[in-house]
DNA sequence: CGCTTAAGCGGACATCGTGTCCACCTATTG
DNA sequence: CAATAGGTGGACACGATGTCCGCTTAAGCG
């Protein structure tokens, strides 16, 4: 961001994400301690907070660049899931990709901490403002107050339930979701 | 439940809620700690931890009557929210019966922790029950896949973030979600 | 009534995770 | 190679959690 980062700090940088992706992967994320992190990542706690200040910034660091690639498509990719096609079926395959990408990322993203800290995410933001524009595309009304049911079942715990509760595969859950979609037909 | 409650246990049990319910009430529900409630309460920590091993078990307690009475009239009330209305109606009506109640009881049902905990409570099942009820008597397809997303928008966080960071009003949110529940006509 | 008994009570305690702070260290620059 | 800005790591203080056990008291019975 500012100067330049020092070696020694992208070093431990790539270290604690190394550690903390590992860590998540094998054991459910608020089991996982800042101080298992530290210890996996050869760091100490200070340096560690120096940086993250608690879980879900980590995991926010991990999801970033596959959350950057999506919106990339989003903005510039093709039909239907970049601009040209009709809303319903862009909103169709925008909850298409979010399945996959939260199937890719299951553990990371559950890892994201549930509640309120979730809707503050830049990432969310961005989601939001997208499903937002379809709406106002589709001429529908008060998309402020659409908006956030559109987006609801793509919570991370919502997902998860679904996945291993009740057993859905990814595909059924995109077919829900597109059904969802027509509302903006 | 088993045999005879004692009356200094009964008495304390209702001490508990009491306190609990105002403290929740004046502030954010995570800052109220067990200890808060306890001393509130003027019972010892193991009193409190007898009845109730954590904040979610409590919060759930104090929210169990008024849900009883909304469970109550889906299954036995007038039409469109008890039976004989159409799906779409019928769904309709409870969303606004749902809105009504996590207005009435924000704090409360912010309280019962989010997270996975809230899929465990009896009263979810009960809501997942009829709105699957009401997907198969509308004839659409996979009702399993379809029943999350259409509950989601319910989630306590979502209610509250809609109210608070976004402003809107209850009306506008209930609005919202009878167009979702057009789905099913 | 008084006695017995078992349920209930409450607070001290051990444990754990968090976040901060500061003395030391090391890349980087001229 | 010296100066220094920034980075490092672990000790520490704090606060919350959940358990444990000696004491108290309600309820049943002779």
């Amino acid at each position: 961001m500012g100067g330049m980062e020092r070696a020694d700090a992208a070093r431990n940088r790539a270290r604690i994400l190394e550690a903390a992706s590992r860590l998540f992967a094998e054991r459910p994320p608020q089991d996982v301690t800042m101080d298992d992190i530290a210890k996996a990542a050869g760091v100490g706690r200070g340096t560690l907070y120096r940086r993250y200040p608690d879980r879900a910034s980590i995991a926010v660091a991990l999801l970033d660049e596959h959350e950057r690639a999506l919106q990339e498509r989003l903005l510039r990719g093709d039909p239907p899931l970049g601009p040209g096609a009709p809303p319903a079926a862009r909103l169709a395959a925008f909850y298409a990709a979010m399945v996959e990408l939260l199937e890719d990322h299951r553990h990371l993203v559950l890892g994201t901490e549930v509640g309120r800290s979730r809707f503050e995410t830049g990432a969310y933001g961005f989601w939001r403002a997208h499903v937002r524009a379809l709406i106002v595309a589709a001429g529908a009304p008060d998309p402020d107050a659409l908006v956030e049911p559109l987006l609801a079942p793509l919570a991370p715990d919502v997902y998860g339930r679904q996945r291993e509760a009740l057993g859905l595969t990814p595909e059924r859950i995109t077919a829900a979701l597109t059904r969802l979609a027509a509302l903006l037909a």
